[in-house]
DNA sequence: GTGCTTATAGTACATTTGTTCTGTACATAT
DNA sequence: ATATGTACAGAACAAATGTACTATAAGCAC
């Protein structure tokens, strides 16, 4: 007496699709015509018992007062897109500066698979070449979550103090020698000590937009 | 008389509260309420005036049949994000068949920017690391729109007769002779005879996704 | 002024819609 | 067999809710 009936994942389909086509939910008898139920006590009957399994919520004496909570059979989908700020440019020279997170909301829509519930990831437009090697192109957009400390293998926005600039490589940390490895093996990886190296932020994915690219690529 | 009185726009802006909070609209009585009208005639009276004007639209005899339109203050905003269906996978040694769009909708929700009202673009993911000369790594999910004669510049997923694979390249077409230039412009591009290349879609974006990404890339 | 439109109020009505009650059929357990 | 719980049907009820009708007041044109 756990799990759901046919007619009660039937139910649950029916209400999903409604509200994808409406902006509101479906009434008792709405639902009794869809399902094949001939009595609205019975989808009475039948809500209660997908509410008491928390897969919707009701409110009482509101006419469509039906919320969707779980979905039996995909995985909870709360949003699909996520709202992320471009904090500003990455490239070769420049310091990236988190910071300057100014008032002005330039924000992306992210699909949420790329952000995995994390809360303060934040974007950043990748200038000029010089991170081809991580396969990533000029106007590249690189979702982020900031760390400091990331895991090795991850791959990390690293500001490299010699060099003045920030790269975008494959972190390894190993008895205080930091090595940063390209994405494309064809690219020889770079050493240095861990005290050189400020990694900002943890690279959770990369958007890149070519739809209205213009610039012909010749070379 | 054509654009909204103060009580349309609080009226309309009542609407769009109540909505951010609830999954079904609000009923004339709840407006009449929360925008200090005392009869819901009055608030039919506005309803009407806003439908005429295109705001909103409402469906007759139906309780809480409001429908947002378009918003009076903001830009309109249709859609952030729009559905995209994944048609199978793009690796060397394999044909990309768009036929086998089979009914299972396995579709993934992609910010709009990079669909650009397109809409019958598709996506599909990246098997192996032969497209890394293209920027593109394991796993990534490129967008695509549909098309069979690019512009040159173009990057495209290209169908080569002679080694039976796929590959993404840059596309120029000339006297008959195409060339593929790989993104990366340290690799050397290819030259086929045009009817030996059949392209299958032009590249509109690509994803990747690298947050939950548990393989360590040691090279 | 008259006539017209707009905006509002009050009220009554009809329909929509959630809730409840009674009854039946079936399976299962005691 | 009796009891119990589940699932459904039918009907009646009450509350929620959209719609329509009438009336009043203010502004505006003529």
């Amino acid at each position: 007496m756990d799990s759901l009936s046919v007619k009660q994942r039937r139910i649950f389909e029916f209400i999903t699709e409604f509200m994808m086509e409406n902006p509101f939910p479906p009434t008792i008898r709405d639902i009794a015509h869809n399902c094949d139920i001939s009595s609205t006590s019975v989808v009475d009957y039948n809500l209660r018992k997908l509410e008491r399994e928390g897969y919707i919520s009701r409110t009482a004496d509101v006419s469509r007062g039906i919320r969707l909570i779980k979905n039996p059979d995909k995985p909870i989908e709360i949003e699909q897109v996520i709202k992320v700020p471009i904090v500003g440019n990455i490239a070769a020279g420049e310091p990236l500066n988190i910071e300057t997170q100014t008032s002005y909301s330039d924000d992306i829509d992210v699909p949420s698979f790329l952000v995995n519930d994390k809360s303060n990831v934040f974007a950043a437009k990748v200038k000029g070449e010089s991170m081809i090697d991580a396969l990533v192109a000029d106007g590249d957009l690189v979702i982020m979550e900031p760390t400091d400390n990331p895991n090795n293998g991850d791959m990390v926005a690293a500001f490299l103090e010699d060099n003045n600039e920030v790269t975008l490589k494959h972190f390894y940390l190993q008895n205080g020698i930091v090595t940063l490895k390209p994405a494309n093996p064809t690219m020889t990886p770079i050493t240095v000590a861990a005290e050189k190296v400020a990694v900002r932020g943890k690279v959770v994915g990369v958007i890149r937009n070519m739809s209205n690219n213009l610039k012909s690529t010749a070379y």
